[in-house]
DNA sequence: ATGTGC
């Protein structure tokens, strides 16, 4: 693959055929992926041919081979042009994201007090493959208020109170979503698992304010120094991985009908505005509202547990997905266009004066929530004005090693013993789920945050480090 | 990521 380098964090990959556009990619020289062992520059050159794609196919500098479309990638098409969606565009986790809640509590504070602090959560937070969920629901009509109703529905049913909702994107709920879209299937898996965490990378994390970059901002995103935060890291699901799987299979049988051809079968896509590219934006739109509810009910049962154990609250800071597909207006060569912007493994960024904002965002833009790796740190960032890649950023570390490599290198060795001696308190996890999310299977995030502001994509707000993590 | 994959 060839890359040019346009500028310190800017490569291009060249149009060629059959790509549309060309390829940007975002990174330091030492972040880009090493092209012996990861493909995800050829998969941002296969999302360049998608019909309807505008600007460039772009890369974040977390980039690494993904399903379809690289993680980490960033690809907006035009919707009155024949534009697709595509969902591997999306990734199998609709709506994967992350919801930053904030204590009025110093470190310092939490001496003596953590591992009660622990347990607590460690125990209020189902977690892992399968069953265990903090709302067990009466009937399947309940289901589809979540899926209509998102983070607004938990809330209204007392799960969190209204300001909550201030703080969320798109304010708990996308209104487009139909529940009809989605299969029985799907709703089966889902319906046992609202309120819960997963696994993977997955995770629900004790944290301090480490470093403020940006008084003002993190003083207006209600953020200070010391501080201890909680943030939960989670997506749809059972509910998100079928819906994934359902329309990549259905969109692949129709496709050539839509005189659609890619290079690569992972790239299942349908026009926006056929039948079949409306009913998986629908059912997505489901999907992500699930997935806020998810974030919202596993922040309730924490505050639960946190009030108990510290006798203090957690305010909620933001939540925002970085796996989503959205219909949104952008300038494109000067004029207004509505765009399908994909956002896989790539987080919205809205800058200052957004009028998407809440009115106390206003002025400062859009919190933008970065997990690193287990056991290193997390970054608060915002949006900046003028920012390519259509307001977006970078999602974390980005993995360098598949989960089997990681599983191997870590052969031997005892990574939760390796935690302890960070004095990060661990609950849950397997051995072997442990060692696949080690930091040496990801990049590192303070050098991928480095080159999204280099890059300018984003400006850092503040560094979190773990104090404690519950894992799936 | 996932009622896990070689």
């Amino acid at each position: 693959m060839d890359l040019v380098e346009e500028s310190p964090y800017r490569f291009r990959i060249d149009r060629h055929d059959p790509m549309r556009v060309p390829g940007v990619v975002f990174a330091s020289r030492s972040l880009l992926p090493d092209a012996g062992a990861d493909k995800s520059l050829e998969q941002v050159a296969n999302v360049a041919t998608l019909p309807g794609i505008v600007d460039a196919s772009y890369a974040m500098p977390d980039v690494h081979w993904g399903y379809g479309f690289p993680i980490g990638g960033v690809a907006a098409t035009d919707v009155e042009q024949d534009g697709v969606v595509s969902p591997g565009g999306v990734g199998f986790d609709i709506s994967c994201g992350v919801r930053l809640l904030a204590a009025d509590l110093d470190r310092t504070e939490l001496d003596g007090r953590l591992e009660p602090l622990m347990d607590g959560l460690g125990a209020a937070t189902p977690r892992g493959m399968g069953k265990g969920a903090v709302w067990h629901l009466s009937k399947d009509s309940e289901l589809d208020a979540v899926l209509r109703g998102g983070s607004r529905y938990a809330v209204e049913r007392g799960f969190g109170v209204e300001r909550d909702l201030v703080r969320c994107e798109d304010y708990g709920a996308v209104d487009d979503a139909n529940p009809a879209q989605v299969s029985e299937r799907a709703v089966e898996r889902g319906a046992r698992q609202v309120g819960s965490l997963g696994s993977g990378n997955h995770f629900l994390e004790v944290q301090a304010v480490e470093e403020v970059y940006d008084d003002r901002v993190a003083t207006a995103f209600g953020l200070r120094p010391g501080q201890v935060c909680v943030m939960i890291h989670s997506g749809s699901r059972g509910l998100g991985h079928q819906i994934c799987t359902d329309y990549v299979r259905g969109m692949a049988k129709v496709m050539t009908r839509h005189g659609i051809h890619v290079p690569d079968r992972q790239l299942a896509c349908a026009p926006v505005s056929s039948h079949e590219g409306r009913a998986y934006l629908g059912a997505m739109a489901a999907a992500a509202n699930y997935a806020r509810a998810n974030r919202q009910l596993l922040a309730a049962a924490a505050r639960k547990v946190f009030e108990r154990e510290t006798g203090r609250g957690l305010d909620l800071v933001y939540d925002i997905s970085h796996n989503l597909a959205k219909i949104e207006t952008h300038d494109v060569d000067g004029a207004r266009r509505s765009l399908c912007v994909h956002r896989k493994g790539a987080t919205r960024a809205l800058p200052p004066g957004h009028p998407d904002l809440p009115d106390d965002l206003r002025d400062v833009g859009q919190p933008v929530l970065i997990p690193g790796s287990m056991g290193t740190g997390s970054y608060v960032l915002t949006g900046v004005p003028g920012a390519p890649a259509f307001a977006s950023t970078c999602h974390g570390a980005g993995r360098v090693q598949s989960r089997k490599q990681a599983v191997k290198a870590e052969r031997g060795q005892d990574p939760r013993r390796q935690l302890a001696a960070q004095d990060i308190a661990v609950r849950g996890a397997s051995r072997r789920g442990l060692a696949e999310e080690m930091p040496a299977a990801y990049k590192d995030v303070s050098a991928v945050v480095e080159a999204a502001e280099g890059a300018g994509l984003c400006r850092r707000v503040a560094r979190l480090v773990p104090v404690g993590v519950v894992k799936g």
